[in-house]
RNA sequence: GGCGGCAUAGCCAAGUGGUAAGGCAGAGGCCUGCAAAGCCUUUAUUCCCCGGUUCAAAUCCGGGUGCCGCCUCCA
């Protein structure tokens, strides 16, 4: 089996053949911590860890930077508005998103660096970038110039003189070439400063993942990742710098993610539609968010509405009816894989398809059910077989984290308490009904039915008694 | 102006040359006292339009239409 990628590079689908082999080493732009995460930062973290597993899954021993941002103009803004300093704010957002992201059952990467902690890493690339002739120092800031950078434009498919300087932002005069971008940037007083050969002052936005990428990962890795808008001008940059400094090719798979939209329009600030996860969090199951995020494949765009969300909620009731089943059966689930791991495997290995690989589950849920409600002992045997699949599936996806019995109890418990109903209430008029029944007196059990599904109430009488669940 | 992407059923969504996965919603059925859950059957003679290549195209090529993204901080 072989795994393809896409490579925003070449603009196809590759080989993917690791430096090392049995070996991966990928880098993933983290976020600027100055706000809460997004439902699209949700994606692209979701997405790589996804890629991460598959590829510790596949038996390759990965190594997993992802770096915060701590240093950057729109943190010092917001500690200028909440009267707090740059490194209390990077610290609070951090703090925030591994929050999140461990509710999304997100693993920690190998390595989270930041960029305040490589300051002298950084300011050693910017010294050889200037001895090397490739920037140039300009009142304290210290600018790379593009011109010098034969390969500029590779990654994004542009061209020097095709693109518009100016059009949208004025030009400052001091800059050789309009498209040179900042390495180091002066400190204006009272922002966050550090000691360097140009005077005090703090990184630009881009040499912070060539130092630590090249301190962490080496000058040439596997795979860098990162959301499509990154392609230019971050990773073109990202590009220029590393193989200006250290003269060896840089990243040499790059994988973008597409972007999450909400109610079909782009988020944005000026339409004030981002999605917080926190905020998500509370009405979808964290699963169903990661569910919903695969459901399509990682380079779309995908459109997060309540109603997709509410399927993938429902999706994710089956996937854990499937394995409440098989545990009150008793069987045992196999350690082998079968037919549905190996389809997987080759939907993954097809630059990770996860939205075929949902569908080959739902096939393998549909057989195992029919299975199971067959009954025979070779067939909940096969069940148990499609199961022990599902389960191996679902922890590449980062799903199935909780045992069925728990996943139902919490939900039927966000239910109550979210309708403000209580259980002990619930649970007398399902006994009501139970009498009703035993009675013959149909009647009554329907009028009782028919109240508690007013109330948000389902049934289901089984063979040991009746269940209920919040609708 | 430059660069790139997408267009598949009511909705979402796989599918890059061999005769349309899967999910949701809908219809019918099995099961059930009735339901629920689960299962079965069914729902695109056809993949935005027009040409072309081919024995064969949703898939390749040319043209057109529509939508979207990037070129400014952004996952």
């Amino acid at each position: 089996m072989t795994l393809r990628i896409y490579n925003t590079l070449h603009r196809e689908k590759e080989t993917f053949t690791p430096m090392e082999a049995g070996k991966v080493r990928i880098y993933v732009c983290g976020p600027t911590v100055y706000d809460y995460s997004h439902i699209g930062h949700a994606r692209s973290v979701i997405f790589f860890d996804v890629m991460v597993r598959y590829f510790r899954a596949m038996g390759y021993g990965v190594t997993y930077v992802r770096n915060f941002t701590d240093v950057d103009d729109k943190i010092i803004q917001k500690a200028i508005e909440t009267d707090s300093d740059s490194a209390a704010v990077s610290e609070t957002f951090i703090q925030a998103f591994h929050e999140d992201m461990d509710r999304l059952h997100v693993l920690r990467p190998d390595l989270e660096p930041r960029a305040t902690a490589h300051i002298g890493d950084i300011i050693e690339v910017v010294e050889r970038l200037i001895e090397k002739g490739h920037a140039y120092p300009v009142d304290g800031d210290v600018y790379f110039a593009v011109e010098t950078f034969e390969g500029y434009g590779k990654l994004s498919g542009r061209k020097l003189e095709d693109m518009e300087a100016g059009s949208r932002i004025a030009v400052d005069e001091r800059k050789k070439n309009p498209h040179d971008f900042a390495l180091w940037k002066a400190a204006k007083p009272g922002e966050p400063a550090w000691e360097s050969p140009w005077g005090p002052g703090r990184p630009g936005w881009h040499i912070e993942c060539t130092a630590m990428s090249c301190v962490l990962l080496g000058a040439t890795f596997d795979i860098h990742g990162g959301g499509k808008d990154l392609i230019f001008p971050h990773h073109e940059n990202e590009i220029a710098q590393s193989e200006a400094a250290t003269g060896q090719p840089f990243a040499r798979y790059w994988v973008h993610n597409g972007f999450v939209n909400i109610n079909h329009e782009k988020m944005s600030k000026s339409l004030g539609n981002f999605l917080r996860v926190r905020d998500v969090i509370r009405i979808w199951h964290p699963e169903a968010i990661r569910l919903f995020l695969l459901s399509s494949h990682y380079r779309s765009p995908i459109d997060f509405t309540d109603q997709y969300l509410d399927e993938a909620a429902q999706n994710l009731d089956k996937i854990y009816g499937l394995f409440q089943r098989v545990e009150e059966k008793g069987c045992t689930l196999p350690e082998n894989r079968g037919s549905l791991w190996q389809g997987f495997c080759e939907a993954m290995d097809d630059d990770f398809n996860t939205a075929k690989a949902m569908g080959l589950v739902y096939d393998a849920i549909r057989s195992a059910n029919r299975l199971l409600d067959e009954g025979s002992g070779s067939s909940v045997e096969e069940a148990g077989l499609l199961t022990a699949d599902c389960r191996a599936v679902a922890a590449v996806l980062g799903i199935g984290n909780e045992e069925a019995q728990s996943y139902f109890a919490a939900k039927k418990e966000k239910g109550l308490s979210s309708t403000g109903l209580n259980a002990g209430e619930i649970d007398a008029l399902v006994l009501a009904r139970t009498e009703a029944r035993k009675q013959k007196d149909f009647k009554k059990a329907d009028e009782i039915r028919k109240q508690l599904s007013d109330m948000g109430v389902v049934l289901e009488d089984k063979a040991e008694g009746t269940l209920w669940r919040m609708a």
